[in-house]
RNA sequence: UCCCCGGUAGCUCAAGCGGCAGAGCGGGUGACUGUUAAUCACCAUGUUGGCGGUUCAAGUCCGCCCCGGGGAGCCA
């Protein structure tokens, strides 16, 4: 009986085996006198498996249909490869041609292609080494960060997508009606796609103790940035019990567990990325594991900016009250601190009312984890627990109270001190493999006027 | 949304001042070879993003539009 087995498996074999089957599909077919080569892969690893194929097993007409991106599946041995390359090949004994691939039309050739085209064919793309690889590593993260937050007791809880009002005020939102109707004809009220879980995160926090949502997000903005996609996932934890350093301590824990972990369970394909892409990515990654996060006070952070103007010559003037530009940012990671740097405590009237007061009445318990070329990537706080002053902060912003009478609630029975943060996910996995442009690392990627797929 | 750059063969790109549209890769055919992005020879690539204008003549100049990229803004 045959066995059927992944090319992974077969490049971790530690001695011959007979009577295997192989299916996936053809990056090349090279031909020498009796018999051909195919470099066989099947998604289940970076590595693709040379098979070899004796002339006298197939018929011309048959072989000449093994083409690039053609599927077939192969019976035979896996044996000692003679040539240098590989350590086992798969002696064919029987093909068979699964799919056939029209050479003069199949988009992909065995050659690099621009990421610009590639986003065209997005279907097709994951059929190349780089896009491979970044869904596999898109697949051992989610999975590690699972494993992190449940080792620490966290429950992973489902916060609902479409969302009941503007809540969280996070710029423009997409509406939700039903096909042919009016805006409210559904839930009779307006609807939205979320572009957060954490006010009803932090109910469910309130009850849990230690709870994450990980899920895709919305944003409506008109943003035409490597960075930014109207589709995006976040991982957003929030603990009861938590103040802003405890905030501060796991999400920074949480992000060098995945780096290391990721090194070690994706080495081959983050291997690709420093290799091709970015020569500087291990070191990066290393460096992130094993140094402390730069922690400073948006004050501090003002001050050094401050000093650094006349040399940087910034074109826009940094400023105590005004949000942090993206070439302070950039200052502060790639040339300041060259590293991950946290910032914490905001000015109150740059953040949204839900952050805790600090005591000097001016700044919030607010922080950001900035990374060097991605910018932020964590957004998180201390929520304000106090009844009266997150009121006071509705005020002062002008927000419908009425709407939030069940946030009030977590704060009018039983409220607890607890924080939470946002992780992007797509900017993680684009600090990961050096992927500079967000359309990249998802799959099929939604920006302003484009909806492909 | 604003500023800048670009769109020429399937892909990546070239074409001095407006004067016969080209190369490499990929593809096809053949040769050679336990090959490794194989190698060598030959063959075919085309509405120069779209519409309009200037001109004897437009890939090239002008106008509008579409698409892509970079930067900025927006961004829990």
């Amino acid at each position: 009986m045959d066995t059927k087995m992944l090319i992974k498996e077969i490049i971790d074999l530690d001695k011959e085996k007979k009577d295997v089957v192989v299916q996936g599909w053809v990056r090349t077919r090279r031909d020498s006198k009796g018999f051909s080569f195919i470099e066989l892969n099947d998604g289940s690893c970076l590595k693709n498996l040379q098979v070899v194929i004796d002339h006298s097993i197939i018929s011309a007409a048959h072989l000449k249909k093994i083409t690039t991106g053609s599927s077939i599946k192969v019976k035979g041995d896996i044996v000692e490869s003679p040539g240098k390359g590989q350590k086992w090949e798969l002696m064919g004994r029987e093909v068979f041609i699964l799919g056939e691939a029209d050479p003069n039309k199949y988009p992909l050739q065995k050659k690099r292609h621009s990421d610009e085209f590639l986003r065209q064919i997005a279907h097709l793309r994951v059929r190349t080494n780089k896009y491979g690889a970044i869904n596999r590593i898109r697949s051992t993260v989610s999975y590690i960060i699972h494993n992190f937050l449940q080792e620490r007791d966290f429950f992973y809880i489902h916060t609902p997508i479409i969302t009941s009002s503007d809540c969280e005020g996070a710029g423009d939102l997409f509406q939700v009606i039903k096909k042919g109707e009016k805006k409210d004809s559904f839930f009779k009220k307006d609807a939205y796609l979320t572009v957060s879980g954490q006010l009803t995160a932090e109910a469910i926090c309130l009850g849990l103790g230690r709870v994450y949502t990980f899920g895709p997000t919305f944003r409506a903005e008109d943003s035409n940035t490597p960075r930014h996609a109207a589709e995006f996932w976040m991982v957003e934890p929030e603990m009861a019990f938590f103040d802003l350093n405890d905030d501060m301590d796991l999400a920074e824990e949480l992000i060098k567990y995945v780096v290391k972990t990721t090194l070690k369970q994706r080495a081959e394909d983050i291997e690709l990325f420093s290799k091709f892409l970015d020569k500087g990515l291990f070191s990066r990654l290393e460096k992130l594991i094993n140094e402390p996060f730069v922690r400073i006070e948006y004050t501090e952070a003002i001050n050094i900016l401050e000093k650094a103007e006349k040399k940087m010559g910034f074109q826009f003037k940094p400023k105590w009250g005004e949000d942090l530009q993206t070439e302070h940012e950039r200052y502060l990671t790639e040339k300041y601190f060259n590293g991950p740097v946290v910032v914490y405590n905001y000015p109150k009237e740059i953040k949204p009312f839900y952050m805790r007061l600090n005591d000097d009445g001016k700044t919030v318990a607010a922080m950001d984890i900035l990374l060097p070329k991605i910018g932020e990537v964590v957004g998180g706080s201390q929520r304000e627990e106090r009844f009266d002053v997150l009121v006071k902060n509705m005020e002062r912003l002008e927000m419908k109270i009425q709407d939030y009478e069940w946030y009030l609630d977590l704060r009018r029975y039983g409220t607890v001190k607890h924080s939470g943060f946002g992780l992007g996910f797509d900017r993680l996995i684009m600090f990961l493999t050096g992927v500079s442009n967000i359309r990249d690392v998802i799959p099929f990627p939604r920006t302003p006027g484009t909806l492909n797929f």
